[in-house]
RNA sequence: CGCGGGGUAGAGCAGUGGCAGCUCGUCAGGCUCAUAACCUGAAGGUCGUUGGUUCGAAUCCAACCCCCGCAACCA
């Protein structure tokens, strides 16, 4: 890390439906990084953002079809977001809304710069539009060649709307790639991004107004608003002083970005040539994250039955437990089944009859034999060196964001200190108080390290965990299920 | 048809040229400080199929088979 100050941001999930399980993975993703990254450089220097997209057609029409004014609806599920966020433990440190004013003013200063720039033109847009849903519809859409909503076949229709001179940058983004193979995780994706931009072609970024209702106005054309995804992309630097404090974006900038599979194109392509349109530097890390699929190893669907809901599994097992899943249950980068079965299992093993169990272990033989822990100062040289070999490994893969990697060092540091113990039996009567005392506090330092670096997956019980470790205080931390 | 990812022990995965590994589960033994936990050991795999390169292939090459994602509420 050549900085000191880290900017991490989720996507800004579309407003129009119930946080689902894979915002979960998202948030807590995110969570984690910036949770490790604050207590490693202090909270100061840690940025963590997330917020909600709330402008477009389908957001207007969902208002509509529940009886809410655009207002009423989108706090609504803004507040059901913040409130998912506050039931699985995630800190962000700014909520970010599309439809504040100042985020307005801060995307029109961005379109203001790229047309300074010379990348937004006007053209004529021609295109299937579907009278039903008054917007165009993508071939892909079609179903028989008819509108899925209305069944009807759309009419061809002509509109004039801006585009962005996005195959300026195909050489420059191409370029950037082969001289930052490392910015993307998975590795593996590159080559699919490299194809993408190959692929690429301008776009358009503006609607009608009469077409679409619900957006941001286009500078020095109140006949025209922007397309939903191009105002939401500059949300990104807008919240770090973009337009507004050059000085403070200097600081953040560039920042460290966390998105699903659908968004690639997006975040790695898009959102890539707007910031070198404006001359801003590209993203520091694009995390795409694995999707989340259900019990049947396929994606999550109504149709299918095999919907995972975060709110149930929160309420069946507990935050802590499913965020614990989703982090280092399941891998960070692929695509992985969702089994509760596993999740209870995982939880079991590592949390309950490994590190829990450790902790009881030495808490309960530090009062049997009356010594106190947590003195470090009598932590054997060769055993710290131990611990720190793992410290390292730890921390290597966590600042590779490798969290389930992580989470697998840590269990095996917890497990290490369960053969230790074993081995040198510090309940035995043969041993003299003093060579009790020296190994216990070897393993109360062992755990104090678990304890560290478990914190950004599961902090409250890490909490609790800490507490009980200091004042020797035997608890059942994680009942086991 | 195409594009991308993947197929390794019952389950979940690591392993990109040199005697097949990890976690969970199963079985046997041990320990007893602890949450029926913990420790030790064992069983269990023709590494998707076929062919090729090589002294040597899970690993490289070719063809093929199967699964998942790329369209939908959606990360």
């Amino acid at each position: 890390m050549d900085r000191n100050k880290l900017y991490i941001t989720t996507t800004l999930p579309y407003v129009n439906a119930e946080p689902h399980v894979g915002h979960a993975l998202e948030f807590v993703q995110a969570d984690t990084i910036s949770r490790y990254f604050k207590q490693k450089l202090g909270n100061e220097n840690v940025f963590f953002n997330v917020g909600t997209d709330e402008h477009g057609l389908k957001i207007y029409r969902k208002a509509k079809e529940e009886g809410l004014s655009i207002n009423e609806f989108v706090d609504k599920y803004a507040n059901r977001l913040k409130d998912f966020c506050k039931l699985f433990f995630v800190e962000y440190d700014n909520f970010y809304r599309t439809s504040d004013e100042s985020h307005h003013k801060a995307a029109q200063e961005f379109w203001k710069r790229c047309n300074d720039k010379g990348d937004i033109y006007k053209k004529k847009y021609s295109g299937k539009y579907c009278v039903g849903c008054e917007r165009f519809i993508t071939e892909k859409e079609l179903i028989d060649g008819k509108c899925p909503d209305h069944g009807t076949e759309p009419e061809e229709k002509e509109e004039e709307n801006y585009f962005f001179k996005l195959s300026n940058y195909k050489e420059h983004l191409l370029n950037w790639l082969d001289t930052n193979p490392d910015v993307l995780k998975p590795s593996q994706k590159i080559d699919e991004l490299k194809q993408i931009i190959n692929d690429i072609e301008d776009i358009s970024i503006s609607r009608l107004r009469e077409s679409l209702p619900w957006g941001i106005e286009v500078p020095n054309d109140p006949q025209q608003v922007f397309y939903v995804w191009f105002d939401a992309l500059t949300n990104y630097v807008n919240v770090i002083g973009f337009g507004t404090d050059e000085k403070k974006l200097n600081e953040w900038w560039p920042g460290i970005q966390l998105f699903g599979p659908d968004n690639l194109r997006f975040q790695g392509v898009i959102w890539q040539g707007m910031l070198a349109s404006v001359g801003l530097e590209h993203s520091q890390k694009l995390l795409e994250h694995g999707m989340v699929l259900g019990p049947d190893g396929t994606k999550m669907a109504k149709s299918k039955g095999n919907i995972i809901s975060p709110f149930d599994q929160e309420e069946k097992f507990g935050a802590e437990i499913v965020r614990f899943y989703l982090l280092v249950g399941i891998s960070t980068y692929a695509d992985s089944a969702y089994k509760e079965d596993d999740l209870i299992n995982m939880y079991n093993s590592r949390l309950a009859n490994n590190f829990g169990n450790l902790l009881n272990r030495v808490i309960h033989l530090s009062k049997s034999k009356g010594v106190k822990i947590n003195r470090y100062e009598l932590v054997e040289s060769d055993f710290k060196s131990k611990i720190d070999a793992f410290k390292d490994e730890i921390e290597r893969l966590y600042e590779e964001y490798e969290i389930a990697l992580a989470g697998e060092k840590i269990n095996e540091l917890a497990d290490w200190g369960n053969k230790y113990i074993t081995e040198r039996e510090p309940w035995s009567k043969k041993l003299d108080i003093k060579e009790s005392e020296v190994i216990l506090n070897n393993l109360s330092y062992l755990l104090n390290t678990v304890i560290y670096y478990y914190t950004p997956i599961i902090p409250q019980s890490c909490k609790v965990a800490k507490k009980a470790l200091l004042e020797e205080e035997k608890i059942i931390l994680f009942n086991k299920i």
